[in-house]
DNA sequence: CTGTGGTCCTGTATGC
DNA sequence: TGCATACAGGACCACA
């Protein structure tokens, strides 16, 4: 469930559940989603078994879990993983992968049906995984420094969608809330971001973080039972959405129907009289 | 360094 | 009904 309010999401909802609980007992059901572990699926049961959990951190989509004594297990939902808690006596949902027994009876399931995503162990991870650090701070992070967050943007020759959605720049961002910022600040997707001006890339910045907030507070976004929380409820803010998924309906602004056009291999919905691209200059 | 495109997977919707 | 194709919210890696 994968942009910042997803995994955030999450991540509260694992806060409550396993924050301080012990690690009874690990079983990986299929070994792509620890492929990150080098020591395989058997090594990475047996070194978490007995363990503590502290409470999970995020950055961006990055998601981990520390360990009381300074490791964590570090976590990526890719485009459809899952975590779920449940009885362990109650039924596996479908392309459960991995799955914790708590010290408190309940279990942790980790559900990845295309397994892009996906768990490791992070030695020494527990503040910040070394897996993390090459990823840039996301708009909610109080250290971010958002002037120089600016200038890297505008130091970018590509379009500006491809660039939102670089998470070494800044993370976090997916391809709904990419599309949504842009509609609310009138950008085109294939901008060139060295050719916006200051105030409109932070505009674009404020934009995006407003729309991840909005979704957050009502749980993230959710279009089927794929992108769900810990306890396998859906968000609400698709109900929102002012430009994602919205081909050939009206914009909210102007009632010009929305366009699809594909960008980066993935789908890109804009107003086509909203968030006009200037013409590149050969 | 920047920029681009292919690839990793399973499942669902749509079209012929 | 079968079968093929397109598409899905992400990130990594090779290569120019």
């Amino acid at each position: 469930m994968p942009e910042l309010p997803e995994v955030e999401t999450v991540r509260r909802g694992l806060a409550s559940v396993v924050t301080g609980r012990r690690v009874d007992a690990v079983s990986v059901l299929h070994p792509r989603p620890v492929r990150r572990h080098a020591a395989g699926p058997e090594d990475f049961a047996a070194t978490l078994t007995g363990r503590r959990f502290g409470e999970p951190r995020r950055r961006g989509k990055y998601l981990w879990l520390p360990l009381e004594d300074g490791d964590a297990v570090l976590a990526h939902l890719g485009m459809s993983g899952q975590f779920r808690v449940d009885a362990p006596a109650a039924e596996l949902p479908r392309n459960t992968r991995v799955l914790f027994n708590l010290d408190d009876g309940r279990q942790l399931r980790f559900v990845d049906q295309r397994m892009f995503g996906g768990l490791s162990v992070s030695p020494g991870g527990a503040e910040l995984p070394d897996e993390v650090a090459h990823i840039g701070r996301d708009l909610f992070d109080p250290d971010l420094d958002v002037d120089a967050l600016v200038a890297r943007i505008r130091r970018r020759g590509s379009g500006i969608k491809r660039v939102l959605l670089d998470q070494t720049v800044t993370s976090g961002i997916g391809n709904i809330y990419a599309d949504e910022a842009l509609w609310h600040s009138g950008v085109h997707y294939d901008h060139p971001a060295d050719g916006l001006a200051p105030r409109r890339v932070r505009a674009l910045l404020d934009a995006a973080r407003d729309v991840m907030s909005d979704a957050l507070t009502v749980g993230g976004t959710s279009f089927d039972a794929l992108y769900v929380n810990v306890n396998g409820e859906s968000g609400y803010f698709d109900r929102t959405l002012n430009a994602y998924g919205r081909e050939g309906l009206p914009c909210a602004r102007c009632g010009t129907p929305i366009v699809r056009e594909h960008f980066m291999n993935r789908s890109s919905f804009f107003c086509p009289r909203c968030q006009t691209v200037p013409r590149r200059e050969s």
